[in-house]
DNA sequence: GCTGAATTGCACTGGCCAGTGCAATATAAC
DNA sequence: GTTATATTGCACTGGCCAGTGCAATTCAGC
């Protein structure tokens, strides 16, 4: 919509027009004119800048990704030692809860519902989403969870697996309470899955 | 394929049909004039039984919900008291395999691809599955984590939230293994994903 | 200011597909 | 057999859309 001539951020507004696009209509209905009308370029452009429909779509997720990969590593950056007063609990309370923000933003809900449409067509897709996120945030925690066993704070013979099923406790729920995706969780029931999860895991991996 | 004329089972045949051609495609790419000539079956006929494609995809997504239904309902019907030599971790082992194995199954995760993907231009086909499987089944495993804890087996507050946890141990890692429902998960994840799910949920619940 | 590259607008092609119409045929039930 | 209904084959409409071509315009950098 905005009406800025010239080539410097076309790029960038077409990627973001086509986020919300694709995210509403979906990657096959969606139609690049729509794409193009909502970025306020031509046509044309978008196909000067990236060459046709799929290599389009591809850029959409992939720079998604990298948002998200952001997002979550500075959630799994919250767990770090309890210090004084805070208890284990407090802390994987508020790591939970932002990771659980995390899978419930609107961008990511889109961006694996789009994924999960187009996982036949473009398998690749769901690689550079695991190699570009998923696997990363996964390792990130699974070094916190080590350490804490280190320091006598958990107990658990593979962190990595211990890492899944944190995630697991989380995401499942959540998926299931945002009906895959389609609506937004209310706050109180992001905080209940997070108690419940948190609950859960430390009475199977705490240290008391 | 099959030659035979009348009317009397065609609809099956064209139920059949659209779900192979559904979850091949997915259901915007997939022409109901391929449905008709794998149902062997003349357009017209799709046409007469359903009246749309929507129609008919609904009806297709119906069908897989009963049949997943009547399998996982069969899967939680193992979990009972264990009874002399067993233990509750084998009846539990048992339990989750054959749940996993439903929800890796081939049908399975093809109906929950079609969903996500159109969950946004047809979003009681959520509220159908949902109703018809997902909240029977975990209903049915909460009544049995009940009867365990009252038998002294299970240590546990809300048997509701640990029917949830159960499914969501076994369906998160089973859902990273299987790259989203685009690839089997070799028998053997299956239930290393299933001892990892029986014995953290034991570390939580467990009696002992 | 000038120049080359990017951008724009518009029209157009080719392809795909949902759904319909119609006339002919087959089927089930009586 | 007869009849009402289901089915078939085929052609057709109307609509949508990816991608292209082209001429005119606009921009960035010098």
């Amino acid at each position: 919509m905005t009406v800025t001539r010239g080539r410097i951020d076309k790029r960038q507004a077409i990627l973001g027009a086509a986020f919300t696009v694709f995210a509403r209509d979906g990657y096959r209905p969606a139609s690049v004119d729509a794409v193009a009308a909502a970025a306020g370029v031509a046509k044309h452009t978008i196909y000067n800048h990236f060459g046709d429909k799929e290599s389009l779509f591809r850029a959409t997720v992939a720079a998604l990704t990298a948002e998200s990969l952001t997002r979550n590593l500075a959630a799994v950056d919250l767990l770090r030692l309890p210090t004084g007063a805070e208890d284990l609990a407090a802390v994987l309370s508020k790591v939970g809860l932002r990771l659980a923000e995390c899978y419930c933003d609107e961008r990511s809900q889109a961006c694996r519902r789009l994924l999960q449409a187009e996982i036949q067509n473009l398998p690749d897709l769901q690689d550079i989403v695991r190699e570009g996120a998923t696997d990363k945030v996964n390792e990130a925690l699974a070094d916190r969870f080590a350490r804490l066993a280190l320091a006598g704070q958990l107990r658990l013979t593979d962190p990595a697996v211990a890492a899944e099923q944190f995630g697991a406790l989380l995401t499942a729920p959540l998926e299931t309470r945002s009906r895959l995706g389609s609506r937004p969780v209310p706050a109180a029931e992001l905080t209940e899955v997070t108690q419940n999860a948190v609950q859960t895991f430390l009475r199977a991996f705490g240290n008391d």
